[in-house]
DNA sequence: GCAATAAAGAAAGATAATTTCGTCTGATAG
DNA sequence: CTATCAGACGAAATTATCTTTCTTTATTGC
């Protein structure tokens, strides 16, 4: 169970993950030690199951996004085996989630350009058996984009 | 423009944000200062935008992943405002994208479960004027899911 | 070749992480 | 009501890491 601290603790982490050991105390009110003890126990139980660096995807030249919704044939495993190999392969490919709907999957993709698109498109996934039909709605414009969690939904464990 | 090292250094930290400078060092074969003085560069010039812990949305209770597509009476700014306003202050709402295709705009939003989900559609987002329709795709499973971009594609300069 | 520039490495000084230990608070059983 | 115990905090010492400075090594243009 998480008190009141270990969310801050969290919290404070989603937003920047290289606070030092001693910035996150002071954020969060507590001295040094138990900060960082806390901060093990978040990491141990896997409440945190990683640290990344953010990078600025139009620096290095990736200036499309896109979310493409992918229809299969049908649902056999060996017929959704090819096309998932392609996808774990895929660096473009940033997430493939399995999806309710009209479509099977729902891609998001992230290339150079758009030529880039149509040839990872054209040339990998409608090649793969088994795909029937992909249809692209590509980001333009992204008023929102946040990795963080909601953590104010969390029920709160003692020391309120 | 970035060498090899540069290019290391953004993968490894890509993989993992909070490695040390030392291990760095280590892992794209330079030794302590340069390897410092290279990631300041790349901090400087916003190659790297940030740090991010990535937290277990199960473990806070967080089971509802969904792609909501929504359609808007038309695009005239003071139609627009009231529903990018919601979404601003909406913590569930993870990412905002205005895309081409069928639909205006495409959000990810994450919630504790399915009654959260629907209260969040039909007493916020269905609430604001503007608003067409909404229809969503749930994500049931993610055969693959990173942040990651893709390096692979960089022009290298020199050092090769 | 030789100077000038740019980047690497070594080492020292400054800063921060991690451990240890003593203390306090609150819960529970006698 | 008090004693005991568990759990967590904070101060301080130790260890490791970061950050700077200075020197050395490559590379480029003249």
């Amino acid at each position: 169970m998480l008190d009141k601290f270990d969310i801050s603790i969290l919290a404070a982490l989603q937003n920047n993950g290289r606070l030092s050991n001693r910035e996150l105390a002071d954020k969060i009110g507590l001295s040094n030690a138990p900060c960082w003890r806390r901060l093990k126990r978040l990491e141990d139980e896997r409440y945190i199951s990683g640290y990344k660096a953010e990078l600025d995807g139009k620096k290095i030249n990736l200036n499309v996004m896109a979310f493409a919704q992918v229809s299969m044939d049908n649902h056999h495993p060996e017929t959704l085996e090819p096309f998932l190999t392609i996808v774990s392969n895929c660096p473009e490919i940033q997430e493939c989630h399995s999806v309710s709907g009209d479509c099977d999957y729902l891609l998001k993709v992230v290339t150079r350009d758009l030529d880039s698109y149509d040839e990872l498109l054209s040339h990998k996934l409608l090649q793969a058996k088994g795909v029937r039909s992909v249809s692209t709605m590509f980001s333009m414009r992204q008023p929102k984009i946040t990795r963080e969690f909601p953590l104010t939904e969390l029920p709160i464990g003692d020391a309120t």
